[in-house]
DNA sequence: CGTTGGCTTGAGAGGGCTCAAGGCCAGTGG
DNA sequence: CCACTGGCCTTGAGCCCTCTCAAGCCAACG
């Protein structure tokens, strides 16, 4: 299991093959069944995740009460909130598991002491926030250009089996639009 | 002006003073008037910037051929389009100067190089970008959950100044309304 | 086999858009 | 220094995309 986070690292950067245990040891496996809260909204978010099976989900409650998903992420993705995690106070997130989910946590001390001893993982990180914010600029991009139906139409045409392995009203949230709305699309785009 | 760059350095990582010089050898001083293009759409984007002093905006031409800005930056901020950037790709965005504005500019080579020099810059830059990301998370939770009225609220709220020290139909296209109805939020509130 | 959560359907409403026109101010050239 | 022009902001009418609300249906699960 553990192996995928030190293959990641290799894409980036190099890591000494003596060193593997010893960065692994930093880190805290844990599983989490299909709708378990890793982080709960409201309360400090100490650890950052790197999903190495499954996929979750990152949501705050808006003001009509309603679960609006803004992150989806799976197998070899980070998700924290990382303003909370790096300054050290509560969240206004939910992070939860989709599926059955496995992951390998680090808390803040842990990875800034990780950091410290293996500098190359720096870097790593820094590309890796890299791509995580030009996406994120990406995905306003497509709010700000598209209709719901294109967004839709976007998202199903890039990552069909993706579409598929979540539920529908999960999607319709990330997608910023209702359920009933997503499902008249669809009908729409049937026939 | 060049100093700027160094204090904001250090707020994140040590710097040695010998190595200050150095290292802005690494930057090309640029000024911009107000209007000009520092990056054109669908060109390589071969530059990232550091605002000394002014204001840039980044935007693209929308479907129906509008120009949507997704990203103000001022004093402080680096911009560029981080995606066509790292890979060296051309980009769907426009960068220009919404005021005259100076900037150090950095290509790709250099900026690898003086990582190479610098490692500590790494860690800096991962501040940075993990910065930029939090935000752009935070922006899309706005879009997200509030109406035009709110949105135009909440920035007037909190950035009072710089509501003022831009022209407001970028601002309605940063907050993806039309001027005109911005225009009729505006009134609304005043009365 | 009954209950519950998720998906679908449809009618009605409204927030925000389009289009078109008018007014105001700043910059430019004479 | 003044007139003119073009850009920006405002106003208003009409419309459409997407939401709300309410009901029905189906599959999964205890």
């Amino acid at each position: 299991m553990s192996e995928k986070l030190i293959e990641h690292f290799k894409k980036y950067v190099a890591i000494d093959t003596q060193h593997e245990t010893e960065i692994l040891n930093f880190f805290q496996p844990k599983t989490f069944s299909k709708k378990a809260n890793l982080i709960n909204e409201n309360t400090y978010c100490k650890l950052n995740f790197f999903i190495t099976e499954g996929c979750l989900r990152m949501f705050f409650v808006n003001q009509k009460g309603v679960e609006q998903t803004i992150q989806f992420a799976i197998e070899n993705w980070w998700i924290t909130d990382y303003f909370a995690f790096e300054s050290q106070t509560k969240t206004e997130f939910t992070i939860q598991a989709v599926e059955a989910t496995n992951v390998l946590a680090i808390d803040y001390q842990h990875q800034e002491e990780l950091l410290g001893k293996f500098p190359q993982l720096e870097r790593y990180f820094r590309l890796i926030n890299q791509r995580a914010y030009a996406a994120s600029l990406l995905r306003t991009k497509y709010l700000y250009d598209f209709s719901g139906e294109e967004i839709y139409q976007h998202f199903y045409e890039n990552y069909p089996e993706f579409a598929k392995r979540i539920p529908q009203h999960l999607l319709a949230s990330y997608l910023n639009m209702t359920p009933e709305y997503l499902s008249e699309i669809k009908k729409k785009l049937r026939s």
